[in-house]
DNA sequence: GCTTGACCTTCCCATGATTGGAAACTTATA
DNA sequence: TATAAGTTTCCAATCATGGGAAGGTCAAGC
């Protein structure tokens, strides 16, 4: 098994694509691999190893600028794991943000949809709705 | 109280930033306003219910396609409800798939930090999983 | 009348992460 | 040798939104 391969099996190893390889070389999140004679590109274990480290990194839905961040911590033998959970924490906040703004928007569709008959009858508390009636969010029980 | 105003009124009225009423009308989602001799844009009631209704449409998460569909169904007086329940669930769906997403991040890091001392330690889980050490993540109680 | 400031217009560009494709080149297979 | 499959660079599109320039228009105040 070869240790320096051509972009497309770093692709494979790291699950990032050669596109996205690519990319990340051209905003200097990964270092420059070297090249061959014909001007192919050719990645060694320890940079298909930090594709990896980026690839798992978005899995977690971190930025391009926290995995920058992330990495430059990795490199560093002696970083202080705080500055990392700091950065995780952080993420954290971020993700249940966002998954509470939608899990809000889908109580209330669903609040809407489960009013709405679904049938060839045109009233539907659904466009009502977006079309600026309250009387269904309303709640005046 | 006029009720036919200029674009920063009409933003102002609906939620929608004059920016975004002219590239709404640049695509084709709502109907070009009048002009006036100087060309400047003068909305009706008409047109400002329409961009309210966008404007809530979009806080629900729709796609601008999907509201393109909506507003069609909206026009039309005969529109079976189906219609719009099916895209509502749809959507639905979609905004419940990307919150467990978010979700299943988060509680990944969540376990990752929470075995993070986040002192001046340089050992840190987090790093450790996203280098591909499984060790964390792996549940073998 | 002239200046100032607040509007309006169109146009281009940037975001963030990713994908698609074109044009040109190299390599491997048949 | 023809062809298929890789690679290179570069440009563009996605999605919804915002920023800003350059220029036209309008009202108020002096």
């Amino acid at each position: 098994m070869k240790s320096v391969v051509t972009i497309r099996e770093a692709a494979a190893r790291s699950g990032v694509s050669a596109k996205m390889i690519r990319h990340y070389e051209s905003i200097g999140l990964i270092a420059p691999p070297i090249r061959a004679e014909n001007n192919y590109r050719f990645y060694d274990p320890r940079l298909i190893h930090e594709l990896g480290f980026i690839h798992r990194a978005r899995e977690l839905g971190f930025s391009i600028a926290d995995i920058g961040a992330l990495l430059a911590l990795w490199r560093d033998r002696n970083r202080p794991s705080a500055e990392v959970k700091a950065i995780a924490l952080s993420q954290i906040a971020v993700l249940e943000a966002k998954a509470d703004a939608l899990r809000a928007m889908s109580a209330t569709l669903r609040h809407l949809a489960a009013h709405c008959h679904g049938d060839d009858r045109p009233d539907c508390p659904i466009l009502e709705n977006l079309a600026g009636d309250q009387s269904i969010t309303q709640s005046r029980k």
